[in-house]
DNA sequence: TCTCGTATACTCGTATACGAGATTTCTGTA
DNA sequence: TACAGAAATCTCGTATACGAGTATACGAGA
């Protein structure tokens, strides 16, 4: 993944789709199981439908569509036992970012995360809690030094960006997360490891118990 | 991942392009940097490139390839940090699968695993190991109960295939290996998960150092 | 001889076109 | 009325075609 695929790439017009696409399905205007039929979306975005199967090729790639030959691309959907597989994966990937970032993980970069907090009580926005959200936790895995952890760690958050925020549209859930968040900064600013990691699994699986408690692991 | 797509799917061209390239790139055939033009392939495969093309966005998902817009494909060329990241990920997501999966693991999938080691001794074919090296982690790792675990470790063997073989085909490492893989199914069948993680750890780190020694840690 | 500009050739991204397989709808019969 | 079979429609996979951007090669000028 290095060397010259760093230099600045020209945007395709299948990367444009792919990323609208990932926006519109994890704020729920593309609900899970829906078809995207590639006639529509080439209507609908103005182009042929070559550059949208490259765009949907790609998010079948990141486990957000699901792509069956002869019968189309739809919305993944997700049923419990997957959501719990990507909350254990989220586990595991990020202690250890998390354990091997706190040693070397700078100030700056604590600020950065503090000022992210301040944002999401600022927010009024739902939909911008979810990126905001991923932008905090990468900041504090972000001296991990492993970079492909750090895009395995990003690619679980998409992929469950949508129950995450359906979890954070709970106002009160979102008071008990960002107190959380605050915690999981003070454990870093004292370089402290083991709570930082204690204090994530504790948020994530308060995450877990909040979405089953809604119900919302039972349907697929 | 799951749902209509667990059918049985038609095999698409692209698919079996994707997996003919996946195979030459993983045994040596296309080394690292290789130009893959989509014009020479569609001719060499007798398909037109837009097949080709899905088939790259495929491996390219995969990270065995490298896409960039209008500079075309490229097979993916790994450097020594990348090399250690994929080892690093492997120590954490193998261990983890196989911790979980020992206690409920049936004596079938171990004896499925001692069937594959022996099939290792006998294969004269070097290309053969790297699929079979893989089938036997996974055959111990398959009751992890995390599907999204198993086709992650699946993907690093993949990602870090190529290099596996330059090891496997240095004989006396074979022979390490050997002893480590008989260590390690040894440790499963005692049920012993703490020693068959420690075991599988010094097999994995093993393999990283005999990297490192042949000096394929060096260049690009 | 070296450097720079231009022209040519190459490669990719995207558009359009066609055929095959699947799904739905319609029709005829039990 | 319910069901089976056939026709029509829909959707995708693949092929071919075109335009744009990039790299390379060649020639002119310093």
């Amino acid at each position: 993944m290095r060397g010259f695929a760093e230099m600045q790439r020209p945007q395709t017009v299948a990367e444009q789709v792919a990323n609208v696409l990932r926006e519109a399905i994890a704020d729920g205007s593309l609900a899970a199981g829906t078809a995207l039929r590639q006639d529509d979306l080439a209507l609908r975005f103005g182009f042929s439908r070559m550059p949208i199967r490259d765009a949907l090729r790609q998010l079948d790639a990141e486990g957000i569509v699901q792509i069956h030959p002869t019968k189309g691309a739809h919305v993944a959907s997700m049923d419990a036992t997957e959501i719990r597989e990507i909350f254990a994966l989220r586990d595991l990937l990020e202690s250890e970012a998390l354990s091997l970032s706190i040693p070397t993980l700078g100030d700056d970069k604590l600020d950065e995360a503090a000022e992210v907090l301040a944002r999401i009580d600022a927010e009024p926005d739902v939909a911008r809690w979810g990126v905001l959200n991923r932008t905090f936790h990468l900041a504090l895995y972000s001296a991990c030094g492993n970079a492909r952890l750090l895009s395995l760690i990003e690619a679980h958050h998409n992929a469950a960006d949508r129950y995450v925020r359906m979890l954070l549209s709970s106002l009160d859930y979102r008071g008990v997360s960002q107190a959380e968040h605050r915690d999981l900064l003070a454990a870093c600013r004292k370089r402290d490891a083991a709570e930082a990691v204690s204090v994530l699994k504790k948020h994530l699986s308060d995450g877990m118990e909040t979405l089953a408690k809604a119900g919302m692991l039972r349907k697929g």
